[in-house]
DNA sequence: TTGTAGGCGTTATCAG
DNA sequence: CTGATAACGCCTACAA
């Protein structure tokens, strides 16, 4: 038994090397691989780049070369001469959220066979942060860029478009997208939300989620058509940034706080919701008895837990890996469409 | 009341641009700085790279022309001439974990003020994907990498060697880490885990985790220390790659299936605890009357849920941020520690 | 289908 | 302390 005041090794397992394959120290140049196949750089450079203009024959050979050698092109060089890298640039304003995260892997997911390279930044929800990291791009100088929501900063905007990059914005549908866009109708969103509610009987609703961006947007949606639904609106509660279940158990406390009594609630963001959830179910309530929780956006927890909670969803990877492809498509070439609606789906789980 | 069948654009806030600030169209060049102040261009690279080899007076001059222009030197051709880059490749194994996110958090939050730039790439958990980003990493020249785990490949720890930069891994505490490392010992945790269940009476133990890495490592000390304790292993399930909390309630289905009676279940990662402890719930058990639940490192709806998962953990953001710290140093010259361990700590909530 | 010439923007090196 | 020169590795443009 390991003394318990002295920290033990961990034994990795180590995975010895398969034989055959070892890497020299310095990376080949395109001049050795030229050298060697008996060509001079610019045909090894075509092979890669523009292989049909290359004569069968040659193109083997040096392919033969590059595979031998294990040669792989210096990306800064390349991006310097050509002035484009194959870097794709995903920003996503929370690294922790489940949904973002799932977006970006479809996104890799498409794009990484065809060569493109996707780095992931984060904008942390903040204006400055955007503005900082939209002037790193233009040294960069990347594909694309897709952001996991819309720039809502004029400045950004201009950047952006200044940039003269394929842009791919998401997870809203403005009138006025910079450029490319896969994205669903947060207002839609809340206005399903209320008629979900308004279906199941319920007239005195509230609504927790963010204040700014789509919070707001979801919750604009919700409160119109609660209202023409005939549903009184008790409460709204706004919320900051959103980073964990606990913010969802505290603006619950907060609804409760404000009194008047309420038989249903839409919580704009899954985490929300749950927390709404756990909160309720300790303070007794029975869901959804005696009150009807919805959320938006699935999140792992709100399926799993007990009641699972109902909410309104989309496929996140789809819209992820639809970004590439529709990106894939632009930048080769084919005017295909720009902007792509994402359905949004209801997930019956119980809670309302 | 918006029609339900017709989409309804958002109507997202644009937020102004502030005066003043205006993005030419191309990135200006050293040369065009140089030119302004009256200087060549290798000064006003100086200015920025060794400003202490400027005299004060040039180099006010040369600032002021910097801070009109907007200039910012162009990544590539810096990278292309000096060998190395202001990259920091971060890579995570799974991207959508909570104490990956948070440790790169910590880790860009110490980096990004010192002007370098922290990109997270993903390597899924598969040798493969690893063997290919690190074979990226040769054209990059990024000025370090950071895992957040150790590198098991004996391939990739020589591949890794060769491309001369600093790297860090994290995550575990082994004998022979590649180069820089901030770690905890995961056969430690697994041994904290048996004597936090032996102190509170536990004799018939279980095991659910991944069977492979750091997931063997708890195992692994989980098992020898119950043995030295006298406890009884009784089960010990092994799981692949951990993708959501339904993991959990499987491999709590799988262990109840297998029969014999256990009054306590260490599992090597908080979502399979919370999913067992779902799991469990649903089944009627009480916990941690019926059985004992032990976590370890500490997650979100572990701290929520009813009864508060206890657990074993460690400081995330606080291990990214040390390697930031630690990597800062070292590239300055800084002949400072290589190797910093991470402190285990035990959350008590009330399921064991 | 292949090759030649030259430069992308920066910094290492060496000279003043 | 500052400048001239050349080169990092590749690809665009043009020529053969």
């Amino acid at each position: 038994m390991p003394d318990p005041t002295r920290p033990t090794f961990d034994d990795v397992l180590r995975v010895p090397a398969p034989p055959g394959r070892a890497a020299s120290g310095r990376p080949p140049r395109i001049e050795e691989v030229a050298s060697r196949a008996g060509v001079s750089p610019i045909t090894v450079s075509r092979v890669l780049r523009h292989p049909e203009m290359v004569n069968p024959e040659t193109r083997g050979r040096i392919l033969e070369v590059i595979e031998a050698t294990g040669y792989a092109s210096n990306p800064h060089a390349r991006a310097l001469r050509s002035g484009r890298s194959n870097v794709v640039v995903a920003f996503v304003s929370n690294i922790l959220s489940q949904q973002f995260g799932m977006a970006v892997r479809g996104f890799a997911a498409a794009l990484e066979p065809e060569g493109f390279e996707v780095l992931v930044g984060q904008t942390s929800y903040s204006y400055a942060k955007e503005v900082a990291m939209i002037q790193s791009l233009r040294g960069i100088r990347p594909a694309a860029v897709m952001f996991t929501g819309v720039i809502e900063l004029e400045e950004n905007r201009a950047a952006l478009q200044e940039l003269a990059i394929p842009v791919i914005e998401t997870w809203a549908y403005p009138r006025d997208p910079i450029d490319m866009l896969v994205g669903f109708s947060n207002a839609d969103a809340g206005a399903m939300a209320a008629r979900r509610l308004a279906a199941a009987g319920h007239r005195r609703v509230a609504f927790i989620g963010r204040s700014g961006g789509r919070g707001a947007l979801r919750r604009d949606g919700f409160r119109s058509t609660a209202q023409a639904l005939g549903l009184e609106v008790i409460h709204e509660i706004g919320v900051g940034e959103i980073t964990g279940l606990a913010d969802g158990r505290a603006a619950f406390a907060d609804l409760l706080a404000r009194g008047g009594s309420i038989d249903a609630l839409f919580c704009a963001n899954d985490l929300l919701a749950t927390g709404a959830l756990i909160e309720a179910r300790a303070r007794g309530l029975v869901i959804p008895h005696d009150l009807a929780l919805l959320g938006f956006g699935d999140n792992d927890v709100a399926a799993q837990i007990t009641p699972g909670l109902t909410t309104i969803t989309f496929d996140a990877p789809a819209i992820g890996r639809t970004a590439g492809e529709l990106l894939l498509a632009h930048l080769a070439g084919a005017a295909t469409e720009q902007h792509r609606m994402v359905e949004l789906v209801l997930v019956e789980r119980g809670s309302v």
